[in-house]
RNA sequence: GGUUCCAUGGCCGAGUGGCUAGGCAGAGGUCUGCAAAACCUUUUACGGCGGUUCGAAUCCGCCUGGAACCUCCA
């Protein structure tokens, strides 16, 4: 390993090195989606943020155990009493479950569609409902909660006696509650910033369960606690999730931890940033939310054409999570050729192989920097998951190999062990830690082989009206062919 | 109103006290039957005003502009 792995911990608000609680074992724990509706490009972001620190400490010889929830229940509409599902549930005339399996399945597409690792556990909240009052009881237990007409609340002022409430967002309980809307409903807490684990059910609520508080179905920040608790201990290594959930849902995660365990839960936060539409955050309340679909069709009134799935992880991937990152067509554009261009290596990479017995003197200067590009790949994620530094440091990578390619620069000059280090070093980073693939099947990379072969012979036989018909064909299917002195080779247009 | 963050070249986007990020676009060159691809070279820079420092795009202060959270949101 080259150098040590450093994070921004949002609730140190430093740069830490590292250091798993039980190496090599990591626990990571990252907020999935409310399968309530189709996920956006926003949510999409995040969660490739996740999958790329996933690889990466996997890529390190991390043993990690990564778990990603589901909220099916208990995600309630803004200053109502109503779910989230439950209302879809109505509107369309379904299951509550029927919704939650048909959202939860387009999400799983999605992250796959996008080249996103399945966590290793994927819990959901009505799956672990006694955990749930479990966790509830043993606040109430400690005095951390009380009962109030059939709901139960966290109670904010006793936590504060001994903890504080609001060190994750930077808030204090004071601004909080100046701040605090009068709304209906609130009556039953003891104070308005306490927040809800458990809610009486009013009768035309269709989620609801039998407890002895009464018919009534659990609160939204209750699960993350519990679900990572179970499976990854009282203490682990990292929490993930979305700036936007920092305040007030991670704070009550906090809470509910020290609350029942005494500390937070997790050692490191982090969040990632929004993806914003001409500078504001893309959201559906917002109606500014792309859907993967739209993005990939082109099927959008602020697109110009459609662009790829790999195509977009590389263009997310080109800015940092905890920057936000804008969205337009000609960011797109130019991310649309930045991918095709590395692509492009990646499959030449992926086949190259060291010409045995090739001896010459060694090109010193080429060698050393080859070296200390290799090194930057790695030094550029220590720090705090630099893809786009990793990025840019690939593209250097791929010079050197283009290079190979069209003979300007020769193997024997490099020698077998740095060209491997380069070979490996690329491949790792490009398709282990980034997750970048190649989006043509093998048998369309047949055939053009296939034609390829007519073309060299045409070329051979100096029949330059069939190479250029050739050539107009193939650059129509959005192919181009590479001359090169030593051979011919073709490439995705860019 | 409170809290926090951001402002980089034609565009996107890293960096954060002295060392060429990178991609896209532009210019020139090498290669080529001609091209393309590839490679090499190259132009445009750190919102404004002060301060700290031998030295600041990078630290501090003020100003201007924008955003996020405070209410469901990844």
């Amino acid at each position: 390993m080259i150098g040590k792995l450093r994070v921004v911990n949002s609730l140190t608000k430093e740069k830490e090195v590292f250091e798993p609680l039980n190496s090599p074992h990591v626990g990571m724990y990252v907020c999935g989606p409310t399968v309530y509706s189709d996920v956006h490009l926003g949510n999409v972001r995040t969660f490739t943020s996740f999958d790329v620190v996933y690889r990466y400490l996997k890529f390190l010889g991390y043993k990690v155990r990564y778990v990603r929830n589901i909220t099916d229940v208990g995600h309630l509409l803004d200053n109502s009493e109503e779910d989230k599902i439950s209302k879809k549930a109505k509107l369309e005339n379904l299951e509550p479950m029927e919704v939650v399996q048909k959202y939860t399945n387009d999400f799983h597409r999605v992250m796959e569609l996008f080249n996103n690792l399945d966590p290793d556990i994927e819990p959901t909240a009505t799956g672990h409902l006694i955990e749930q009052l479990q966790m509830i009881d043993e606040l109430v237990e400690k005095g951390y909660a009380y009962e109030s007409n059939g709901s139960v609340y966290f109670d904010i002022e006793k936590y504060n006696k001994e903890y504080s409430y609001g060190k994750l967002s930077g808030r204090k309980t004071e601004d909080l509650l100046s701040q605090t809307r009068e709304l209906d409903g609130q009556s039953d807490k003891r104070n308005p910033l306490d927040f809800a684990l458990w809610k009486n059910a009013s009768p035309e609520h269709i989620m609801r369960w039998k407890t002895k508080w009464g018919v009534g179905f659990p609160g939204w920040h209750l699960e993350c606690s519990v679900m990572s608790t179970k499976y990854l201990g009282e203490q682990f290594d990292i929490h993930g999730g979305g700036m936007d959930l920092k305040f007030p849902h991670h704070e009550c995660e906090i809470a509910q931890n020290a609350g029942t365990h005494g500390n937070d839960g997790a050692k490191y936060w982090l969040h990632t940033n929004m993806l914003t539409v001409n500078g504001t955050k893309m959201s559906k309340s917002l109606g500014n939310s792309f859907l993967p679909k739209e993005l990939i069709a082109g099927d959008h009134e602020m697109l110009d054409r459609g662009y790829s799935p790999m195509t977009i992880r590389f263009f997310m991937l080109q800015s940092h999570y905890a920057s936000t990152l804008d969205f337009s067509n000609e960011a797109l554009n130019a991310a649309q050729k930045g991918y095709t261009k590395l692509a492009n290596g990646l499959r030449y990479v992926q086949e190259v192989a060291y010409p045995e017995g090739t001896q010459e003197a060694p090109d010193e200067k080429q060698i050393s920097q080859i070296k200390k590009i290799c090194e930057n790949c790695h030094h550029a994620m220590n720090d705090d998951f630099n893809t786009a530094l990793t990025i840019g440091h690939l593209f250097n990578l791929l010079k050197k190999f283009n290079s190979l390619q069209t003979g300007q620069l020769q193997f024997g000059q490099l020698g077998k062990e740095v060209f491997d280090q380069m070979k490996t070093t690329f491949l790792g980073f490009t398709q282990d830690v980034l997750g970048l693939r190649l989006e043509l099947d093998l048998k369309g990379e047949k055939l053009v082989d296939v034609v390829l072969t007519e073309y060299k012979a045409a070329k051979e036989a100096k029949d330059y009206e069939k190479v250029d018909a050739l050539r107009a064909e193939l650059k129509q299917l959005g192919i181009v062919v590479k001359d090169m002195k030593n051979q011919i080779d073709w490439a995705f247009e860019e």
